[in-house]
DNA sequence: TATCATACCTTGTTCGACAAGGCAAAGGGC
DNA sequence: GCCCTTTGCCTTGTCGAACAAGGTATGATA
């Protein structure tokens, strides 16, 4: 299915906290995932994810740390903050609340 | 609740195509349906839906006619066309995919 | 009479997702 | 050895949706 492309408006940050809330991921993973994940539905770009994970490290959310693997080139991995960690839970509550109310309105015929 | 704005993007067109495939409204009907039956979770502004409704009148998915009630002014109703009424399905077939979607990344752990 | 809620509208700003590029290293096929 | 794809990092500029902040006018209510 094609989405239009408003709809991903507000998933990214949502999306990007919570998988960082599991464990520590470099950007590249963290597309992947989320695709993978969501059975293809989330195909985030490259061009969305580097400056949103920019902003979010500048806002204290995240911090970043280069690792190098065995093989392999050097990744950067972000981790959350404890001030994240509370935004992925006030985000998560977000969601929560707007999917519910727009299932009040959508009425919940089709589960 | 007050929700960070990014995660309104994308209801507007569905709530509206929802709203006026039960019946005809104007727009000041649909902002007072839309917050009444979503526990005020959702409060779209004026600055919002007029222009939302315009730009989907001239799309084609919708069809405006001024009706005089028996008391007070004349008011704009807006209904769906056939086109309005494919568009309303489709995207709330999105949103639903969407949220099924952000389901499986958050995990279901809130129900 | 004054004020509030209703009811229509517009202009300009802000901000997030994306398109379209670029750079460099690692690995596989030939 | 050489090329091509994938990985993995990044930036700049554009587009579009929601909103803030204004405007106008009518009807109801105190």
């Amino acid at each position: 299915m094609d989405y239009d492309r408003e709809f991903l408006t507000g998933t990214v940050t949502v999306l990007i906290l919570a998988l960082l809330n599991e464990r520590a991921m470099y950007a590249y993973e963290i597309l992947q995932e989320a695709e993978r994940r969501s059975a293809r539905a989330f195909q985030m770009k490259e061009g969305t994810i580097y400056p949103a994970l920019h902003q979010m490290e500048r806002g204290g959310l995240l911090k970043a740390e280069w690792r190098q693997g065995e093989s392999g080139r050097a990744r950067k991995y972000y981790s959350l903050t404890a001030k994240g960690r509370k935004k992925a839970q006030s985000k998560r509550e977000q969601w929560e609340a707007i999917s519910a109310a727009m299932r009040m309105i959508l009425g919940d015929l089709h589960g």
